[in-house]
DNA sequence: GTCAATGGTTGAGGTAGTCAACTATCTACT
DNA sequence: AGTAGATAGTTGACTACCTCAACCATTGAC
C-alpha cells in the first residue's frame, strides 16, 4: 500500500479544495455585495426561493441558532425582501416568504452569480462535465437531507 | 452552438461548487472550533505558517482592512499564539510571528484538517487524482499573487 | 526641515453568531 | 376540562468580525 503517496495526494487535494472554497467565498461575497446583501442574507433568500419555509426549518438549513434567524429576518423584512406569515394550523410558527421584491432580487442575484464564475472559466466543456460528475458524488455523499436544491428558476 | 445545454451545465456546476464550498466551510469551522479558534483566526495562523509577515501584508492576504488585523492580532496575542515584532529598518511596521505555542496549534490544526475531509471520502484514488488535476487548473487560473501556499510542513 | 505618503491603532457602528431566559402555543395525559 | 411538558419564536447580553474615518509615528523626498 502506497500510504505515503496517498497522504500526499490527500494533502494536495484538501488544499486545492480549500483554495477553491476560499475563492468561491470571496467571489460570492463580492457579487452579493453588489446587491447590498451579506452572504448569509443571500443564503437565506436562496433557501426561500423554492417557497416559504418556517423559521425553525431555516435555522436548521443555515445550521445556526433560531434566534439568529430572527435577527436576519428583521433586517430583511425591514428592507421589504421577506415577510413573516402565519402558518395555518399552528399559531406558534411563522413562515417566511419572499416578497415580490425579494423574489426579484433573488433571481437577479442568482443570474449574476451564474454569469461569471471562476469555475466556468478555465475549463472546457468536456472537463466541466467531468468535474461536475465528481463534485456531485462528493457533495451528495452524506449530505444533509435536501439541502441542495435548484434555485426555482420559475 | 448548444448554448442552452452549456447554460444548464454551468448552472449545475456552479451549484455543485457552491454546495461543496458550503460543506467545506462548515467542516472547516467545526474542526477549527475544536481548537477554540474561529475560521478567520485559523486563516491568519495559516498565513503565518511559512514565516513571519508584516501586518499590512496580512491584511492584503486576508483581503480585509488593516484595522481588522489589529483586532485579530490582539485576540491571538492575548492567547499567546502570535507575537508582534519590530521590523528591522522600518519602525512603523510590525511583523507578526507565530509563538512556539502558535506553531504547535497551527500544525495540530492542519493535521486535524487532513485526517477527515469530506473530499477524501467518497472518491477512490483514481478519481481523487482527476479531481485534483481539475481543481488545480481552476484555482491557479487568475489566482491572486501567491495566495495558495503549502502549509509549511516543517 | 517641512510635507506628503505609509503602517498601524483607535473608536464608532453594523452584521453574524451564541446562549439563557421568556412568552405563547400546542399536545398529551389524567 | 386541566395541567404538564414540549416546541416556535423573540429578547437581551455578549463576542467576533468587519468597515470607515480620524489619528499617531515614522519615513522619504524635496
Amino acid at each position: 500500500m502506497p500510504a505515503q503517496e496517498d497522504l500526499a495526494r490527500t494533502h494536495e487535494l484538501v488544499q486545492a479544495v480549500l483554495g477553491l472554497s476560499e475563492r468561491m467565498r470571496r467571489h460570492y461575497a463580492e457579487r452579493v455585495d453588489e446587491f447590498d446583501l451579506t452572504s448569509t442574507q443571500a443564503h437565506l433568500l436562496r433557501e426561500l426561493a423554492p417557497g416559504p419555509r418556517p423559521m425553525g426549518e431555516l435555522a436548521g438549513r443555515l445550521a445556526c441558532d433560531a434566534s439568529n434567524v430572527t435577527g436576519l429576518t428583521d433586517r430583511l423584512e425591514a428592507r421589504g425582501l421577506v415577510e413573516r406569515r402565519a402558518a395555518p394550523g399552528d399559531r406558534r410558527v411563522k413562515v417566511l416568504a419572499l416578497t415580490h421584491e425579494g423574489e426579484r432580487v433573488q433571481r437577479a442575484l442568482w443570474e449574476r452569480l451564474m454569469t461569471d464564475s471562476p469555475v466556468a472559466a478555465g475549463l472546457d466543456r468536456r472537463d466541466q462535465q467531468v468535474l461536475l460528475g465528481l463534485l456531485q458524488r462528493v457533495v451528495v455523499e452524506e449530505a444533509r437531507p435536501d439541502c441542495s436544491r435548484p434555485p426555482a428558476s420559475a
